[in-house]
DNA sequence: CGCTGATACTTTAAATCTAAAATGTTGGAC
DNA sequence: GTCCAACATTTTAGATTTAAAGTATCAGCG
C-alpha cells in the first residue's frame, strides 16, 4: 500500500478555500470523516478476517433480518447498484455463509439468508467490528453523541427528500 | 443502473438493531448520508459533464494548490493509493487537463499543475456541484452548520490520534 | 390467449481501486 | 566512494464497482 491519510493536516478538506461555501466544508469534513473511518475497518477486516467491507455489510443486513431479504433489499440496504450484490453472494454461496432459496409466489425473487455457519463467523466479526467502531468514535460523551446523530440525521432526511 | 438508496427507510442504518451500541448507530448514520450525497454528487458529474467524482476530486485538489502538488500529495489528500492516482493523472493529463513536470532538485517528484485548460474546465463543473452541495446541505441554519462542523471536527481528530 | 410494461435478478464491459512488486532516486552511514 | 535503507512514483494483477444491457417472470388489459 502507498499513500493513506491518517494525519489531521492532509485528505479532501485540503481542497477548502476560504471563499468556499459552507456546505463545501461541511460536505468535505463528512467525506473526510467516513474515510478515516472506512480505510481502518477495511484494513482491520481484512487483516484479523481475510473479508472486506461489502462482504462484512451483506451478512450483517442478513443477521437483522432473520426471515432473509432478496437480493433488491440487500442492494438497497447496502446502497450499491444490484450486480454488486450478485457478485459478493456468489461469493458467499460458495463459501457457505449464505443461502439463496426461491420464493414459491414468486419465481424471479430469491430470498437470502444466512446460514448456520455464517452466523457464527458474523457473530466473530461483528464483536471486533463493535470494538474498532467504539475505539473511533466512543470516545464521544453521551452528549455530542446524541447531538451528532440528531444533526446527521435532519441532514440526512433533507437530502433524501431532493427529488430524483 | 439498478438500485440506489434514495428513501429515509432502507440503508445502511436498517441494519441497527435496539442491542447495537450508540458508536455503531453513529458509525452507520455517517456512512449513510455520506453514500447518498457521494451518489447524488457522482450521477451528476457523470449526466452533466461526463467526468467521475475522483477526476473532479483530483482537479479539485490542484486548483486549491496553485504551486501544484506531487503525486504523493494529491494520493495522501484524496485519501487513495498511489497506483490510482497515477492511472487518474495518465487520462487527464491526455486530455490535457494537467502537466506533469519533474522538480529541478529531486528527480523523484512530479509536480502536477492544472493547465489552463484544465482551470477552464474545473471552473465549470466546480460552480455546478458548488449548486449540488448547497442544494443537498443548504437547509440546515448556520449555527446547525457550526455545530455538526464542531462535532465532526472532534470526531474526525479523536480518530486520526489513534495509532496505525 | 397474446401483448405490454414493469419487476427481479444476472451478466457484461469499462472504470476504479487496492496491495504489492518493480523502478529509479536520494541521503546518509561507514 | 560504496552500500543501504528510505522515498516517490509507476506498474501489475486481481478484486470491486458501476451503469447498462440481457434474461426471465409477473400482472394487467384487450
Amino acid at each position: 500500500m502507498n499513500h493513506k491519510a491518517t494525519a489531521t493536516e492532509l485528505n479532501h478538506e485540503s481542497r477548502v478555500q476560504s471563499e468556499d461555501h459552507q456546505s463545501i466544508r461541511l460536505w468535505l469534513r463528512l467525506l473526510t470523516c467516513t474515510n478515516m473511518i472506512e480505510q481502518r475497518l477495511r484494513a482491520r477486516l481484512r487483516e484479523e478476517f481475510a473479508t472486506t467491507l461489502p462482504r462484512f455489510d451483506f451478512m450483517a443486513q442478513l443477521e437483522r433480518a432473520p426471515d432473509g431479504l432478496t437480493m433488491g433489499e440487500l442492494s438497497q440496504r447496502m446502497m450499491v447498484s444490484g450486480g454488486n450484490v450478485s457478485g459478493i453472494a456468489n461469493q458467499l454461496e460458495g463459501e457457505g455463509f449464505i443461502d439463496r432459496s426461491p420464493v414459491p409466489d414468486n419465481r424471479r425473487t430469491l430470498c437470502v439468508t444466512l446460514t448456520e455457519k455464517g452466523r457464527r463467523r458474523f457473530a466473530d466479526m461483528a464483536a471486533a467490528h463493535e470494538g474498532w467502531v467504539v475505539e473511533m468514535l466512543g470516545d464521544l460523551s453521551q452528549s455530542e453523541h446524541q447531538q451528532i446523530m440528531k444533526h446527521l440525521g435532519q441532514l440526512k432526511r433533507g437530502v433524501s427528500l431532493l427529488e430524483d
